[in-house]
RNA sequence: GGCCCGUUGGAGAAGCGGCUUAACUCACAUGCCUUUCACGCAUGCAUUCACGGGUUCGAAUCCCGUACGGGUCACCA
């Protein structure tokens, strides 16, 4: 079989995590199976597209590296790739199932509909059926109509879920849906099912939230006399309290772009989305996008919803950032640094000292502001263990050793500091804990923090210099 | 409310009837390393798989019921 997948979005809005991982999920099946994987756009709906969704879309999907084989770019022979382009296609196939009686026009407006609903209600019948009245109606009138599907009685829709095994609806439950919308434009049951078809999908992996669609879409199948693909529906991503992860809550990051801008890697995205629903076979959940896709296996996706745990990201993330040579992780931070007003008349050196100390427990470019802000917004406040220690023998001779070899040095880097303090250490007769506390709580105030010679080196000279004469004079 | 689906440690998650006295990962704790923090390394952390019944020589794994959680019921996708 032709493996052919495809990630269909609706240009409403940027790439969304969820949406992101729908793609990936796809992606990742297309390569493992020598497939295609295909980038549809789903613009049925002209009220919410937003302008620049489309590019949006496609960039953040490229930045993640999930690369497809046929869209609005890349022509494969079953364009176009956008829905609202093929409205002509839709329309045969429409006209073919209102001749052949499988649809009819629906006139009712939205008010009498509305009204409808609130009857059913009331009388416990779950808006089923509703608007069959309309076939009574004088189809010729010149008013706007929908096309209504005409849900077949006493039919059970079966199909066998990649993920969820073997799942069955009533068609009682299914009541005639919208097929047309009054302004010609199909909606995305009916488009959807007429798009895969053509563009010959064999398999259909999207979210849980569409599992109910799954019997609408097989009535059109079936009436069309066409092939159903093979489903597979993933779970959803849920938040803390287990609600599908929804736009508005912000308490997780959402869109892609986000974490683009906050520094975060796209291999490690690629890594931290792919568990969110599936898991390997091996130990090792850091997993290179080749890794990825040679290990990727529909059959292990999960069935319980994925929680989404902003520990283990922030951890993936660590651990990619770790990977990263220094100077790769200055070009992530920098942007911040900048926007933050950190950068603004710092050397590189001494940027670059901030980042090293600070590299091996970050977990995306944004964070360095708040490692900045934790050792160097913090007052300079001994409190009374840091005084007890200072108040040792010894003390102001290792501090006023080391005061004197610092005033004479010129570069005031960390490799220059460095030697200086061993040199204190043998002047001054002190070594391991006597010789580095007392330099650390006289220039910081702390009892412990990063690397000593990268600390003082971006304190810098005079700070270093003033704060250790106020202890040796005080 | 109807219909679909799920329920394994603090969190994610393996497990698909005997090899499970439940893998792995995160978090946490302790120890080692280290001037300290961090990093790294090592060790520990569910006698038990929502609950109740059943099938079986044997069940986290199969069946039924209950509870809880979620999804969905648009001229949105």
């Amino acid at each position: 079989m032709n493996v052919r997948v495809r990630y269909a979005p609706s240009p409403t809005g940027h790439l969304h995590i969820g949406n992101a991982r729908t793609a990936l999920y796809n992606y990742l099946f297309a390569k493992k199976h020598g497939g295609k994987f295909i980038v549809r756009i789903e613009d049925t709906d002209i009220e919410r597209n937003v302008k620049g969704g489309v590019e949006s879309q496609l960039k953040y999907l490229q930045w993640l590296g999930i690369d497809w084989d046929e869209s609005i770019d890349k022509d494969g022979g079953y364009g176009p790739y956008r829905q609202l382009e093929r409205l002509d296609i839709y329309k045969k196939y429409a006209d073919l199932l209102l001749e052949k009686g499988f649809a009819y026009k629906c006139y009712c407006t939205s008010e009498e509909l509305e009204q409808e609903h609130e009857e059913m209600v009331k009388k416990g019948i779950d808006r089923l059926h509703y608007s069959r009245k309309c076939l009574i109606r004088n189809q010729e009138l010149d008013l706007p109509y929908t096309i209504r599907f005409k849900v077949p009685e006493n039919t059970e829709y079966t199909f066998n879920d990649i993920v969820k095994g073997q799942v069955s609806f009533q068609s009682e439950d299914v009541g005639d849906w919208v097929m047309v919308k009054n302004n010609g434009i199909p909606t995305y049951n009916f488009a959807c099912v007429v798009d895969d078809y053509l563009m010959k999908i064999s398999h259909v992996l999207r979210g849980e939230d569409h599992i109910t669609n799954t019997p609408k879409q097989l009535m059109v199948y079936e009436a069309l006399g066409w092939e159903p693909p093979i489903f597979g529906h993933m779970t959803l991503i849920v938040n803390d309290v287990y609600k599908k992860l929804s736009k508005r809550d912000f308490s997780i990051i959402q869109y892609i772009e986000q974490y683009q801008e906050l520094g975060y890697l796209p291999d490690a995205l690629f890594n931290f989305i792919s568990l969110l629903g599936w898991s390997p076979t091996g130990e090792e959940e850091i997993l290179s996008h080749d890794q990825i896709v040679e290990l990727f296996d529909e059959d292990r996706l999960s069935k319980s919803p994925a929680k989404f745990d902003k520990e283990k990201l922030a951890y993936i993330n660590n651990r990619y950032v770790k990977e990263l040579s220094l100077e790769e992780t200055v070009e992530l931070c920098m942007p911040h640094l900048v926007k933050a007003d950190i950068a603004q008349g710092k050397t590189d050196t001494w940027i670059s000292s901030l980042v090293a100390i600070f590299k091996d427990r970050m977990s995306y470019g944004a964070e360095i502001l708040d490692f900045y802000e934790e050792f160097f917004d913090q007052e300079y406040l001994l409190d009374e263990e840091g005084s007890e220690f200072l108040k040792q023998d010894g003390v102001t001779l290792t501090l006023s050793t080391f005061r004197d070899l610092l005033e004479q040095l010129q570069d005031f880097t960390p490799e220059n500091i460095q030697p200086l303090i061993k040199e204190t250490g043998k002047i001054a007769g002190s070594k391991g804990k006597m010789l580095y506390m007392p330099l650390r709580i006289a220039t910081t105030a702390s009892m412990h923090g990063p690397d000593l010679p990268h600390v003082l080196s971006l304190l810098g000279k005079d700070i270093v210099i003033k704060r250790l004469n106020s202890l040796i004079n005080g």
